[in-house]
DNA sequence: AACATATGTATGCATTATGCATATATTGGA
DNA sequence: TCCAATATATGCATAATGCATACATATGTT
């Protein structure tokens, strides 16, 4: 009982943090769906091809190459050709690297003013928690980049990501 | 930079249990967006005129508008006088108190594969932090509604909620 | 080398969920 | 009684997406 009260709690969290995360980031990429995503994404791992990143986006073929169409449209993605004649490798332009840093900017403001209630302990144990809870989430391959899609890499180095490391477990041995 | 490892952290966990809340409240409601929380909301507070239901689910006028015709054409909802002779009443049909349980159920569901992770202190921890969280986060009474709108409030009695107790709070005073 | 199959991308068409502008109905007060 | 405010509804448009299908290139088999 107390359990469901903070699976409850937990709920609620999430909820109200995409929705302000969802809001300033759609705010700040010009454009709402997966497209904040898309940009994040594509600046951590440039040269993606379309059927990479919808996968990533857990989006559909159409959905994603016309996602494309609209960032490519507005000049933040550019379409070059790949490693095959099929392949595609998509990178931000400049306007999309500004656009990026935008969104990254705009989602760490918004979890920073959740984040200003705890004290450093608080932070601290948060993090642990928090470690716990995205290796448990983490259960394929496609899962670990879902959901790492709007993370900030700068701020969280690749060697202490929780999915990361889970999803290494998961494929190596 | 250590707290911002932890904002990442905190988003990209956020942003993961909205991937399969989303999944699979809307796979329970029959509809996408915010017709789950339109079922939950009105099941915790029958008789909600439309204009309140949209404020509750940060939607236009009309959205809601479409939103209950949706629902009331799947006979989920419905439409009854209300206080006014413009102002309409909505509830649930029996139909839709059952959508509703699945919806809550399927909830319950999602949030719990993450918290099996957590040992029992660690949960303690949880949700004392989620308490301090939340409470951060009502910041107007339309968010402390639209915080709560997916929320089972068989498992989360009231008098504990830190969404009211802060609510109550910033409107006594 | 030829052909079947797999892979990657694109397009036509439809749908869901939503917003803006505006219309309609009811209420309450000057 | 008339006007402003409130509550709901409708016409029209758009964003984001999916399904079915088409097209182009690659790979493997014989």
């Amino acid at each position: 009982m107390e359990d469901e009260r903070t699976l409850n709690l937990l709920g609620a969290v999430a909820l109200g943090l995409v929705d302000v995360l969802a809001m300033d980031v759609t705010a700040q990429a010009g454009h709402g769906g997966e497209a904040p995503a898309a940009l994040v994404t594509l600046g951590a791992e440039p040269g993606l091809s379309i059927n990479a990143l919808r996968q990533i986006l857990n989006l559909s073929h159409p959905g994603t190459v016309r996602l494309v169409d609209r960032l490519e449209a507005d000049d933040l993605v550019q379409r070059r050709a790949g490693s095959d004649g099929r392949t595609l490798a998509l990178f931000l332009t400049e306007a999309g690297r500004d656009r990026r840093s935008a969104i990254l900017s705009a989602r760490r403001q918004s979890l920073n003013r959740a984040m200003q209630a705890l004290s450093p302990g608080d932070r601290q144990h948060l993090a642990h928690l928090l470690e716990t809870l995205l290796s448990a989430m983490t259960t394929s391959e496609q899962r670990a980049f879902a959901l790492c899609r709007l993370c900030d890499e700068a701020v969280c180095p690749s060697d202490r990501c929780p999915v990361e490391q889970r999803h290494d477990n998961l494929t190596q041995p």
